[in-house]
DNA sequence: TAGATTGTTAATCGATTAACAATC
DNA sequence: TAGATTGTTAATCGATTAACAATC
């Protein structure tokens, strides 16, 4: 989950959110089903699948086929009337929107709970983003596999070192906001924000709240 | 993040989704939003505030105030014209309605690497919710401080015998579809879905989608 | 009473979907 | 050519915000 808002406007997207940034002409919405196309697609390249029409691959997105187009539309134009898509050619038109190319690094902030189990979770790399540092106010040696966790002292020089941009935040919710803006005056421009407060940081910066406890609380409301 | 719609539509949400289902008036934005003021005014309780205005919460909460009053309509009046809320009243009124009086038993499919990860997280326990019981196509003793993996195939009897409607699914994308027609016939009602398929389900069950890879792929195309 | 703030309605805004001409 | 499916515009729908009367 998270909760800022598409590139045009401010508010909250999902849930509740502070601040908003834009980056480009996609609406964030849009941004982000163009990622699961992109999954989708990738699926039926595996399958061998050379062509996809808007209806089937909605289908499996789970979106209308209006929207499909729709979205598409900020790509240009890529299908064949009567015909339908190129499987790779629109997988790899969405790859190169989508910036997934070049390996993304990232830092984790807060190896507490939360933030161990992040650290040894190997689907960011899977899908591309390489967790190159991780910081916490009490620093710990690197044990078997798993990377050394620095003192939060040493951030600035280390986000200077390797122009990273990103990073997780998952520290105790009562320091997020402070460690959030230490981070952005240290160059970070987007947070992946795992802790359970609402983060008030310039619009120039990106931030997607995941929150683990209202998304159960919210299916427990609906299960109901 | 999460990807099904609001209690009024079908759709999707967050970012995509497949099957929407009702269960009450609230849209489910609102739903999530209640959440999160829930979660401020606790914090306001801590430290002993009595009265909060709705301007005053809903900076805090990173909304827009009238949007916190429409909100609250669904909660019945609840505010005093020219004063404004009592916290800890509201907070009371909120805590009914999300129902969060009761703590809600969960099971987790799924212990690979992000299961296992979610398993050790203490963050639900801390919320009120309790991982009862944990599967996988394999199953697993339990080692210290860790419950029991159970085999896939004693799922329908653990269910029935606990009355649990709420399930964590971190299974890998290629099973997950299978493996939640398996939960929803088992009598499960919300899904917590942490893999990458878009699940096609009844309406009647509730999803909820977090997709990491996603929400890191959205921010770093907003972070260019 | 004067000032403040809620509750609610109406206006705005954006996102989704329907419809269809273009065209393969 | 006839059938299918895209790309796009217009219509619909829902969510957010502005505005203000009610009232503490």
């Amino acid at each position: 989950m998270s909760f800022r808002k598409p590139s045009a406007g401010k508010g909250s997207k999902k849930g509740a959110s502070a601040g908003d940034q834009t980056s480009s002409d996609i609406p964030r919405k849009t941004v982000y089903r163009l990622s699961l196309y992109f999954r989708c697609l990738g699926l039926m390249v595996a399958n061998r699948e050379s062509i996809v029409s808007s209806a089937a691959l909605a289908s499996v997105a789970g979106v209308h086929p209006a929207q499909l187009r729709k979205d598409l539309t900020y790509c240009g134009p890529l299908g064949k009337r009567g015909t339908g898509y190129e499987v790779i050619h629109l997988r790899n038109r969405l790859e190169e929107i989508l910036g997934r190319a070049s390996l993304q690094p990232v830092i984790l902030v807060g190896a507490g709970n939360l933030g161990q189990a992040l650290l040894s979770y190997k689907g960011f790399a899977r899908e591309g983003f390489e967790i190159t540092g991780a910081f916490d106010i009490r620093s710990q040696k690197a044990t078997s596999g798993k990377i050394p966790v620095r003192s939060m002292s040493r951030l600035r020089e280390f986000l200077g070192k390797n122009g990273i941009r990103m990073a997780i935040l998952s520290v105790p919710g009562h320091s997020a906001q402070q460690v959030a803006d230490e981070l952005v005056g240290a160059g970070i421009h987007a947070i992946l924000n795992f802790s359970s407060t609402v983060l008030h940081l310039p619009e120039t910066v990106a931030v997607n709240n995941v929150n683990l406890a209202i998304e159960l609380e919210n299916l427990s409301y609906f299960a109901r």
